[in-house]
DNA sequence: ATAATATCTTAACCTTAAGTTAATCTACTA
DNA sequence: TAGTAGATTAACTTAAGGTTAAGATATTAT
């Protein structure tokens, strides 16, 4: 049940490898599809938007290199992790690899200890997106992203998770009016949707824990983070 | 088994040098990757984090050194080890290598024997800075590595490993946020793959063990050490 | 070795904070 | 002054941790 719901797409010629891979990945749980090639990749791909695509350089019809950029310039999957597996000191590959958009590569022959860690430690990054750990001070109020922490004339305020998001997008460029979608997309995500009105509960208790009048309404635009 | 995860990036042109280096590290089953100058190591050490870059002096795109600097601007990479590969008495190399953030040189020519120790001898290195054997204090609360015993108010109180590690790790820099993921490379290491409930059932004994309220939950982020 | 013990991990279930929605209210804007 | 966008509130839903106990693993002692 664990691992349920987080889809990994398969992709390699040789049924061998597949099918050792996908026991692996079932045995843990996992959502597993497979395709056989670059062209059936990108197509299973957009009808189930993995969020983890593991794929071999080599293959028939279209190359993973090949498939990893065409994939790369999809919407929906811009946030999959796309990982290569490489014959040993298959060195070229691994660059063009990375360079088209790839996430990091494993080479073969493939250990499934070692395969398993990897699978788990790719779900943990990208569900801990890149947050900017950097100190913003903007008169009386300080934002900590270390500590989590927001700090008024010295008193402590602890915002739960969205919350702290939030405030931290908007403080870190003062005066900016990020538009509804700019906040959806940067603290939400792009693959979530819910309805508008999140969005102001959110800022309003941000408000209310705050005290302090630091975030403007700009109507029919967006809001803006405004030390007076 | 016993190095896997301890990833490495070589960087060097010349794809002999590569080779050989690439041959040594797998045979001790660490994790090998290879760019073939400074603007791909760049590039890869984003992407793979490695905890060790061995990199050449002379290259061609971009060289050692101000790949080295450039690297050491990158927070993600503040921890790794970067090592210098020098022709011998290239001096001028060294002194410069080191003072863009290099943490040692090895000259060529390479001899396998001394160039795996070296590598072990950093791969202890980074882990015991990790492991720091320094007495903690804070409040009422004393966690001494040495003995391995934390004590409140005088009461010596026994932790198992992992979760003295744990408790460790949080108290090292009170009221930061450590995240799942960085709890878990930092106790458990990157190749171990246990569940998320592992790490809930060690804090609770901790905190069942030593009473006094130290551990803050800050949830969907992680957890801090804090003395209230 | 093997048994005894301690530690670690997992699974299942419980609890609660966090997040979301819907309904209603208020204030701007055209 | 009607229409729209946002504010507010409370009810609802869900996700994240907490808890417990049982089952694995390690570790230590015999």
């Amino acid at each position: 049940m664990k691992n349920k719901n987080y889809k990994i797409l398969l992709v390699d010629d040789e049924k061998d490898i597949l099918e050792i891979l996908r026991y692996n990945l079932e045995k843990e749980d996992y959502d597993v599809y497979t395709a056989k090639n670059g062209l059936e990749a990108i197509e299973k791909a957009k009808k189930v938007t993995p969020d983890l695509i593991i794929m071999d350089v080599m293959m028939p019809e279209m190359d993973g290199i090949t498939a990893c950029a065409e994939i790369r310039t999809i919407e929906e999957l811009k946030n999959s992790t796309i990982v290569f597996l490489t014959a040993r000191s298959e060195d070229y590959s691994q660059i063009a690899g990375l360079e088209a958009g790839g996430d990091d590569y494993i080479s073969k022959p493939i250990k499934p200890k070692v395969f398993l860690s990897k699978v788990k430690s790719y779900q943990r990054k990208s569900k801990s997106e890149l947050q900017d750990s950097q100190l913003l001070v903007h008169g009386s109020i300080t934002i900590d992203p270390e500590r989590y922490l927001v700090i008024i004339d010295g008193t402590e305020i602890i915002l739960p998770r969205k919350e702290f998001k939030l405030l931290q997008l908007l403080a870190g460029k003062p005066s900016k009016v990020f538009t509804r979608e700019e906040i959806f997309s940067k603290v939400w995500g792009n693959d979530v949707v819910v309805g508008d009105r999140t969005i102001d509960v959110h800022i309003r208790k941000i408000r209310e824990k705050i005290g302090i009048n630091v975030i403007r309404t700009v109507k029919g635009v967006g809001y803006t983070f405004e030390i007076d």
